[in-house]
DNA sequence: AAGAATTACAACCATCCAGTTGGAAACTGG
DNA sequence: CCAGTTTCCAACTGGATGGTTGTAATTCTT
């Protein structure tokens, strides 16, 4: 047999995608280290190797997947309904995929206030509340941060809640579609009336 | 000293109220039995012969925590000011004591669509539909529990993801006002075009 | 090709942790 | 005050779990 060379960028993605779905599905706390080992087939020594501990891998695996969330779906087009049509896109992206929004509470609920990987974060969320910004013109950078959250907390706590969804509004086919027009639509008023406003405060200082 | 009668009653509450924080704080995964047992004084073998295990432990904080909240903050009053002046005292409750949106945030992500405490909850989710249905008549029940949703993600998620509001929009005194205002006027917005196409549809029968 | 360095892994370890147990203390009914 | 019941607790248990280690296999260096 062909002695394959060291392929440690396999191994390490291999961990990082079993880490992913584990950590995704139970958390920091219920992640359990032999379960990442067993379904990545790799010997869980690997993890202490390439990644450090736990907490270490949990990192790793929370940036990788969020950044690369931030790629996936951009703002795109101009105007509130841009805005409304990025909120569309994401909701359809976690919709398929929750990934990223879980791990996003898991964090929030299991870290609390303690962010890590910051400058690429803060440079996510820059790059974001800019593309907003150029999106809404004359929107303060506050404004388009509030924005952000706004869509963020209607696309992602959905996937993460799917009791509420069924103890609110049964679970007829068509279901998500129904939320989904719900969420485009409550963004697209949101992001109209900051719009608006902008234009007024610009009427103002030309008058 | 005067001996004291078995209070079992307190023992109960004592433990629910360890409970709930260690739970609020670390969820069911994280939570430990000792900390709890520890934290309200009592002998840890008592949860076992109160509430059986860990996990109905759970259940009865989260039953307990979730009911408790929907009778602390009500809708009132009538049209979409009605339903932005609910944001605006859940917002504040939350903002106040985190413990209701945390616990929600667990269960949806410890347990997935398994609910416990179905009836009561069902009942109290359908009591809030009704109220809303009463402030904004004319709309559907699905709507109402649309919106209902919309209201609880914006509300619930922020003192979960304290994080992601630092990485949006700086940490700023008044920042907690900033978001509030905008949770209420776009809870505002959501409200008014669900009621405008209420009276709508009305119209569009009488004609 | 010898030796150094790296990667892999099976077995191991110390601790933690949910849940149990056996019995002491406090109450109750008679 | 005595027998029976309930509440309480310290100590225990058995399995799980994060992390380590000794060693063999593979690759790199010269």
């Amino acid at each position: 047999m062909t002695a394959m060379a060291w392929d440690t960028e396999r191994t390490k993605g291999l961990l990082l995608k079993a880490a992913t779905s584990e950590f995704c599905a139970r958390g920091l706390a219920g992640a359990r280290i032999d379960r990442i080992a067993t379904e990545a087939g790799v010997n869980k020594e690997r993890i202490y190797q390439y990644f450090g501990n736990k907490n270490a891998l949990f990192d790793a695996v929370i940036v990788a997947a969020l950044s690369s969330l931030m790629d996936e779906v951009p703002i795109e087009g101009n105007g509130p309904e841009a805005m409304a049509d990025y909120a569309g896109r994401l909701f359809d992206h976690h919709q398929k995929d929750a990934t990223a929004p879980r791990l996003l509470f898991w964090e929030g609920l299991e870290r609390g206030t303690e962010v890590v990987g910051l400058p690429r974060r803060m440079a996510n969320c820059a790059s974001k509340v800019n593309s907003t910004i150029a999106a809404l013109p004359g929107v303060s950078r506050e404004d388009a941060g509030d924005l952000l959250i706004t869509i963020v907390s209607l696309c992602d706590a959905a996937p993460v809640l799917p009791a509420l969804d069924g103890l609110m509004a049964g679970n007829d086919p068509g279901r998500a579609q129904r939320r989904r027009a719900a969420v485009v639509r409550t963004v697209y008023l949101a992001a109209a009336a900051l719009a608006a406003e902008a234009s007024n405060a610009d009427s103002t200082l030309i008058t």
